[in-house]
DNA sequence: GTCTATAAACTGATAGAC
DNA sequence: GTCTATCAGTTTATAGAC
């Protein structure tokens, strides 16, 4: 299951030469993957799949061999994105601290750009822990957590960041409120509380920035500017 | 459905009698709960629950109706108890700083206490949202939202809290920061980022109305002590 | 109040025609 | 690559014996 990558996928689009870019299988893990985040993984069928794309259920079993093998393509790629996105901002040559606002603003754009499958991530984390299958999903979270971490302590080191913050809460919860946050941003118009509230990303983005710089800066810096982003390559 | 509420329990339990206070209906909804919060509401089957129990799964149908009101059950209590504590210490007499962290103590208290509950009603929120029978139940989030937002205003008004935050997106940040954290609280050890990790419920809600607090203190009052909660009747 | 037995629909997945 | 047809098992829910 986990040998049926991306690259099988890049050579086979390469091939088919579609001008939108979306074969049938596209088709397939793009239904899929607005069912999983929607409904859960449990909870969608591979008929309500496959209905979605107008075709018949055993028809979705030429593209794939098992309802799993939608769920791995869909989350795989997302999870490794996100992993070397941490990995080369916390490697910039930069402050910690404007590594952190590069990281929050990278983050939440990527998780906006592919939420279904981060929404999925979270979703379903207890059945990825449970899943042997799945160790790689976990194995990535886990580097992009060391990745933020290392960042912090960074700042501590450089006194941008107060010293006597809790390494792991305080990035397990900026995580997950990134996480949640996009998931708000992206679906959740339309419930009570949400009614009159329609944001851009940008100022998304520098809602989090601001809530979480003005946490964890060290005493007397809360009122200096805050740094703008690194552009990436 | 709605109708067979907490009155109708309350009565029932009175005439048992039973010593733990846990006939096999309770029994039942406990089962459900640990699932529900666990896999998912979908995800979950009647057979599952009732094997639980040790009971076969038509004889689920003689203590509810449906499947369906097996969860409203579940999550009524918890929706209506937090509506009210909400209200109740938005009410109290005591400044807007001291009823925030009152506040965030007691929701993170009852959501360790009732955290099945709270994460069904989050993790399923989609679900509720489209439901009619469940209506009640974003209204009663909504109350609880607008609670919070008013000690927010409040903080304003007195100077303690910054005049420029947005109240929609901190409040909705914060309660979405406490019931995932929570969560992992309470069933998350296990995961690769929690190795080493375990705290005490009030060394979390330290973190949190640390955290909290830091982000929307007005400009100087950074490093101000932290009031202590209110202690309610 | 729990059981047996079952209905009627749905589940993930397969075989083979076209 | 999609279809038809189907398997074996499971789903929510019901009827009626005990």
């Amino acid at each position: 299951m986990a040998e049926r990558g991306s690259k099988a996928r890049a050579g086979r689009n390469a091939r088919s030469g579609n001008v939108a870019g979306a074969d049938r299988r596209d088709l397939i893990l793009a239904a899929a993957s607005r069912r999983f985040a929607e409904f859960g993984f449990g909870a969608t069928t591979v008929r309500q799949i496959a209905d979605d794309v107008h075709v018949l259920s055993g028809s979705l079993y030429h593209h794939f061999a098992t309802k799993e093998e939608i769920l791995d393509e869909i989350v795989r790629e997302a999870a490794l994105e996100q992993r070397d996105r941490s990995l080369r901002i916390a490697a910039l040559a930069a402050g910690a601290e404007q590594k952190l606002v590069t990281l929050v603003q990278e983050d939440l754009r990527a998780l906006t750009r592919r939420l279904e499958a981060y929404t999925i991530i979270f979703n379903e984390r207890k059945f990825f822990r449970r899943s042997a299958d799945f160790a790689y999903l976990m194995q990535a979270r886990k580097a992009a957590y060391d990745a933020w971490v290392a960042i912090l302590e960074e700042g501590i080191a450089e006194g941008v960041f107060r010293p006597d913050i809790d390494r792991y809460l305080t990035i397990s919860t900026i995580m997950r409120m990134l996480t949640n946050g996009a998931d708000w941003f992206m679906h959740e118009d339309g419930s009570p509380i949400d009614a009159m509230a329609h944001y851009s990303l940008d100022a998304l983005c520098d809602f989090y920035v601001g809530f979480v710089l003005r946490s964890i800066r060290a005493a007397g810096r809360g009122d200096e500017a805050i740094p703008r982003p690194l552009v990436l390559d």
